[in-house]
RNA sequence: GGGUAGGUAGCGAAGUGGUUAAACGCAACAGACUGUAAAUCUGUCGCCCUCGGGCUUCGGAGGUUCGAAUCCUUCCCUACCCA
């Protein structure tokens, strides 16, 4: 096959990128691979410690799969032994370490969730125990060898933690290690990650040298924000948007993004057309509103379909601009016909709101209603006369059948 | 092994005997408004209860006191310095 020319490659990889170091590494190894007609393998570790991929985990991959179309081989490194030390980078505390079979499972949903971005044609999964598996304790301590506690202490978490008098356990020094073997391992051009993996890939790239390989070229990409705007895209802070959420869900959470994080949305997580993104900042300015729901739509496409966004659109005007209820809602048995339960007690009950206290206060604040009615007392009885729908706050509800 | 400084609500961070369920910031939630689950404003943000109040929290356990997150003892955890 014919590979897109120099130019043409480097287009498409640079769009977003934080970094790429060196570029001119890149560009040589770019040239050569379209003389020899050879692809580049461009390698992306994966976590596998968080089992659900989202919008910041898509950045990365999505610039893989830019890489795929280009041409190039993706190696997608499961890091089952990795994920046993567990990666701190950017983290300020130790992160809790898996087992290999809690790291094994993991990997496999990662790449289930993966295969919605990237293309199965050049695509090679490997689980880095294969090598580091098979490591002696002498060969670990001849690869420490090679790096200093001072070049470790480069890293900016470990420097920051370490002036902080905050605790390092030595295995983490291990993983940048581990990780720069897997780069030697499968003879990595590229090494993707996102910007808190700049120190990693770096130690790939001397790590390779000393075991006489050619150094990858690093490709940093921004971390993209969460939903709140401030923190890093993450489950635990439950500020992310899932590739495998519902329609409803990408297009509701990806309206509540604040204005200003639209374009690198739109950048880093959308597949609008490089020439277009010019005309998008302009109308981020002239019309938010309209453009967030367009990256909206956009995002729902992706992991789902246009009918799926066109519907989530529909939807989310129903509920939030005439405040009527969504066609699905999940339903519950509870209750007999005829019986009545005081509110805080069928709030509680249905957990839809974790206490009574919460109950009362969502009740005083005039977010409680049922069957369309406001509640406004907290001692009011619900009649179970049939199916009720039961709706707190703005987005949560609930359909009750009594039996 | 010795010494010192620490461990406070989801996070960050005040508070060193009593109006402290615990300032402030971030995040979260509700309402109003709007251009959207944006921005802004207001309110909420330990549990229970009807207002009023009751109960349990500040690493764990015990103690002093009318009264402790705050003082003492002991245990656990972290960092730094010395050996």
């Amino acid at each position: 096959m014919a590979f897109p020319t120099l130019n043409e490659q480097m287009d498409l990889i640079k769009r977003g990128v934080s970094e790429i170091i060196p570029e001119a590494d890149l560009v040589q190894k770019i040239e050569r691979s379209i003389k020899t007609n050879k692809p580049l393998n461009v390698k992306l570790g994966c976590d596998p410690s968080r089992p659900d991929l989202h919008l910041g985990h898509s950045v990365v991959l999505r610039k893989l799969r830019q890489f795929q179309d280009l041409g190039h081989t993706a190696i997608l490194i499961v890091g089952d032994f990795t994920g046993m030390i567990g990666d701190p980078s950017g983290k300020s505390k130790t992160r809790p370490s898996l087992t290999i079979e809690e790291t094994r499972k993991n990997g496999e949903s990662y790449f289930d969730q993966a295969k919605k971005i990237l293309s199965p044609n050049n695509i090679t999964m490997i689980y880095n125990s294969d090598w580091l598996g098979t490591m002696s304790f002498a060969d670990v301590i001849k690869l420490a060898s090679k790096y200093t506690v001072s070049q470790m202490l480069e890293r900016e978490d470990f420097h920051t933690r370490f002036n902080n008098e905050e605790p390092i356990s030595l295995h983490e020094f291990l993983y940048p290690l581990a990780q720069a073997m897997d780069s030697v391992a499968i003879e990595a051009d590229v090494e993707l990650g996102g910007t808190d993996q700049k120190f990693n890939l770096l130690v790939g790239r001397a790590i390779q040298r000393e075991f006489g390989k050619e150094a990858q070229v690093i490709l940093t990409m921004p971390i993209l924000p969460g939903t709140d705007g401030v923190e890093k895209m993450s489950k635990s802070l439950d500020n992310y948007i899932g590739i495998s959420d519902s329609p409803r869900e990408i297009f509701g959470k990806t309206l509540s993004i604040p204005d200003r994080l639209m374009f690198d949305f739109f950048v880093l997580a959308t597949n609008t057309p490089n020439s277009e993104l010019p005309a998008v900042k302009t109308a981020i300015e002239l019309h938010p509103r309209d453009t967030k729901r367009r990256l909206a739509k956009e995002l729902v496409t992706l992991y789902h379909n246009t009918e799926a966004a066109t519907a989530a659109e529909e939807e989310f005007d129903r509920i939030f601009l005439k405040k009527d209820v969504p066609d699905e809602i999940e339903e519950m048995p509870y209750g007999t016909t005829g019986a009545a339960v005081n509110i805080l007690q069928l709030l509680t009950e249905i957990q839809l709101v974790p206490s009574k206290g919460e109950a009362r206060r969502l009740i005083e604040q005039g977010g409680v209603t049922v069957n369309n009615e406001k509640i406004s007392d907290t001692k009011s009885d619900i009649q179970l006369s049939g199916p009720m729908i039961i709706k707190v706050g703005k987005r949560k509800f609930l359909k009750i059948i009594p039996s």
